[in-house]
DNA sequence: ATACATTATATGTCTATACATTCAATAGAG
DNA sequence: CTCTATTGAATGTATAGACATATAATGTAT
């Protein structure tokens, strides 16, 4: 196990918040690193497939831009643009909404369906390897996690 | 306490293990989100920040730019163009190094070393408020993450 | 000493984050 | 209905992450 101090080779720190604040932003580029691996050979982004899930998850209703912004994981993101990228791919469809015409209704094609079912066994896959942790030691880091933001 | 299956309006993962790296990077969103606006009056980046640290934690020996990259929280990022953004602003010098001219000292100025000792009041303050936790929990997860990059 | 491999840094390009601004459509006040 | 405010989406611009490639300096084999 590599501790946070070797890893970054810093000695010490002000107190275990701030050395958990630093921990974390170092776990999540460890996370990152390794996800991307897996997305790499599918030419998706890691952003991408996420908003890909968001709109599986609406099992066929269109959902607004701004619908997916709130659910995505950045939300100082920009869905507008990876729904754009996603347009280009054939992976979701955008329509103008009838009832609101500021709003753009999307949609996930049968092909961005196919890519994402493909997609999602690597990445759950992957994901239960790069988190060496016990089942209880993951629940425990879940509770804290959702604390933390408190 | 706002978990994350309500944050993002996902009902179920598929294990905790997947929750668990989902809810990381989410909480890494909501970290740099808040350390943004404290960085922001600033001018400068957390990533910014992070190499003034650095180099400041050399006590005036000069560092290379590669050494830096290993130290960097995120290895993937670009130690080159933001030591050069960091000259721009005067807070850091760089030098050919006599031994070896392919490589570059970088050190810290006076400049530098101000704004950092300004800027890190603020950061570790913010810090220990954004870590909505007890010491005790704090250090569990300190020894969580670590664990977790095995 | 020359040729070739390796190393340190810089640069190019694409994607994404962060945040301000624009623009069109709609809602609401009078 | 008209004027104004608000909303939803798109766009502009800067910074950074990801990764390939370029360039120069150094090391090494012969």
């Amino acid at each position: 196990m590599v501790k946070i101090e070797e890893a970054i080779q810093q000695k010490q720190f002000k107190d275990p918040f701030n050395k958990a604040v630093v921990n974390l932003l170092y776990t999540n580029s460890y996370l990152v690193t390794s996800q991307n691996a897996l997305f790499k050979p599918y030419g998706i982004s890691p952003e991408q497939y996420n908003v890909l899930r968001i709109l599986r998850g609406q099992n066929g209703v269109p959902t607004t831009v701004s619908s997916i912004q709130d659910r995505m994981l950045n939300k100082m993101s920009n869905a507008s643009r990876l729904v754009e990228k996603l347009k280009v791919k054939g992976l979701v469809k955008r329509s103008e909404c009838p009832n609101d015409r500021r709003q753009v209704d999307v949609l996930i094609t049968e092909e961005g369906l196919k890519v994402l079912a493909e997609l999602q066994v690597k990445v759950e896959q992957g994901n239960r390897n790069f988190v060496n942790l016990t089942i209880e030691e993951v629940i425990l880091l879940n509770d804290l996690l959702d604390k933390l933001r408190g």
